[in-house]
DNA sequence: ACTCTGAGTCAAGACGGC
DNA sequence: CTAATTGACTCAGAGT
DNA sequence: GCCGTCC
């Protein structure tokens, strides 16, 4: 879910933190992308059949699908081409305080199921189409295909402990890549200094993308680092509930009033703010033992499971623990990213004879791929980095903002290292 | 009248020939 | 031993 | 730019 409507927020509060760039200008750069979400996507969108027939995925003599495969070989080319050098990031495990949120999903995704049945009991296309999409997903089977062709490809892969959005920022704050690329908000509260939208060839005749930046956010909203996290807590994260009644204008004016979200649960009025339980399980307790003014019956069952973890010896309020997932996810620190030659003939063997491609259209493509491989390998002289300190008016001011900040996130990557185990 | 929230729904790639 | 997205948009309704 | 095709 990201952070619920963070992007709408930053572009009316802080609108200096977003800027449309040409493609062009990450010529050079190294990028980090979040595989899954990618994959996902192809699953979705690359499929064949026109109107008025059951759209399917593309697929080997096997049956098996390769839509995520054709998708992700080619825009993994387009990059390179560009002067991009990708590197995929995959999802570990999801923490454990996500297993409510996906508690959910699973839900919907049994519902959908449900709907799909009766679509085509009833031979309804469109119907059918539209609920075969809601469950797909990109499993492990999709997550090892893309893992041998990126391999294959000389692209690198981190797989990371936990959310990879996390292990991404971690790589683009250690410096080894210059921005996270992603739809997902969720990257920005993790801190990556960069993060580039809409890094896609839909429109490969404009070719515009959307960077933010970070220092920017917590300059234009005027708050600190930890103040933003609260905030996107506020705004809802896939960790915990939120206040009931508070949506993104009030979020940011009680953080801006109160400064972090322990005092905004002491001020405002509890009767027009409902606050979750799991935020004050401290005073759950107390309430149970003096007197239940609850209604039984409308108690939720879900809540019932959240609070058997919490009533053991967790005491700690949901929201710190979503705090402490942002600022200290586990992520693998010392990482080299290496672009290699491809492998050229395995390469072709994976999609001619395993995945079924067009023989002519592999190679040509793994040309296309071992060119602009050369291109990048070349010593790199990005033309702006000459003139970069003298274009910007604010340098001397944003320097030192910059070292400030170095300095903090070398703390937060130091700390981290004590607590993995 | 205006502002805000919250629930629901939707759509989601890339190439090449013309 | 399974599963694992997300943001944009619209519209109704509550609160101010 | 639109539209069929990729597997």
């Amino acid at each position: 879910m990201g952070i619920k409507g963070l992007a709408k927020l930053l572009s009316d509060e802080a609108p200096d933190c977003i800027r449309e760039v040409e493609l062009k200008s990450l010529h050079g750069r190294k990028i980090a992308i979040d595989a899954s979400m990618a994959i996902y996507q192809f699953l979705i969108a690359v499929r064949s059949g026109g109107p008025n027939q059951q759209a399917t995925m593309l697929t080997n003599a096997e049956g098996e699908t390769t839509s995520h495969i054709q998708g992700m070989f080619n825009r993994t080319i387009r990059y390179m081409t560009e002067g991009i050098r990708p590197v995929f990031v995959f999802d570990g495990k999801p923490p454990d305080v996500k297993s409510h949120e996906l508690i959910k999903r699973r839900e919907k995704r049994e519902k959908a199921q449900a709907a799909l049945a009766v679509a085509s009991e009833e031979g309804n296309v469109e119907e059918q189409d539209k609920q075969s999409k809601r469950l797909v997903r990109a499993g492990t089977k999709e997550n090892e295909d893309c893992r041998k062709l990126l391999t294959l490809m000389g692209v690198p892969v981190v797989t990371a402990p936990c959310e990879a959005e996390a292990q991404a920022a971690a790589l683009c704050k250690a410096g080894l890549v210059y921005a996270t690329g992603t739809e997902d908000m969720d990257a920005l509260t993790f801190a990556t200094p960069i993060l580039v939208r809409k890094l896609t060839f839909a429109n490969a005749s404009k070719s515009m993308v959307q960077t933010m930046n970070y220092n920017k956010v917590i300059e234009g909203l005027a708050i600190s680092h930890d103040q933003f996290v609260d905030l996107c807590i506020m705004l809802g994260c896939d960790y915990c509930d939120t206040i009931r009644g508070v949506g993104p204008k009030t979020a940011l004016k009680l953080i801006r009033e109160h400064g972090n979200i322990e005092k905004v649960i002491e001020t405002i009025d509890r009767k027009k703010f409902v606050v979750p339980e799991s935020w004050v399980p401290n005073e759950k307790k107390l309430d149970a033992q003096s007197d239940d003014d609850d209604e039984e019956g409308v108690e939720s069952p879900s809540k019932e499971e959240n609070n058997g973890i919490v009533d053991t010896e967790e005491l700690i309020p949901a929201y710190v623990q979503a705090r402490k997932l942002f600022n200290e996810h586990e992520v693998l620190n010392d990482i080299e990213l290496k672009w290699k030659p491809c492998q050229a003939e395995d390469l072709q063997k994976f999609l001619v004879d395993d995945m079924g491609f067009n023989v002519d259209r592999v190679k040509n493509n793994i040309e296309k791929l071992q060119a602009a491989y050369k291109a990048n390998s070349k010593p790199q002289t990005r033309m702006d980095s000459f003139f970069a300190v003298k274009a910007n008016p604010n340098a001397a001011k944003s320097a030192a903002k910059r070292k400030a900040d170095a300095a903090k996130a070398k703390a937060a990557v130091s700390k981290k290292k004590t607590k993995k185990h």
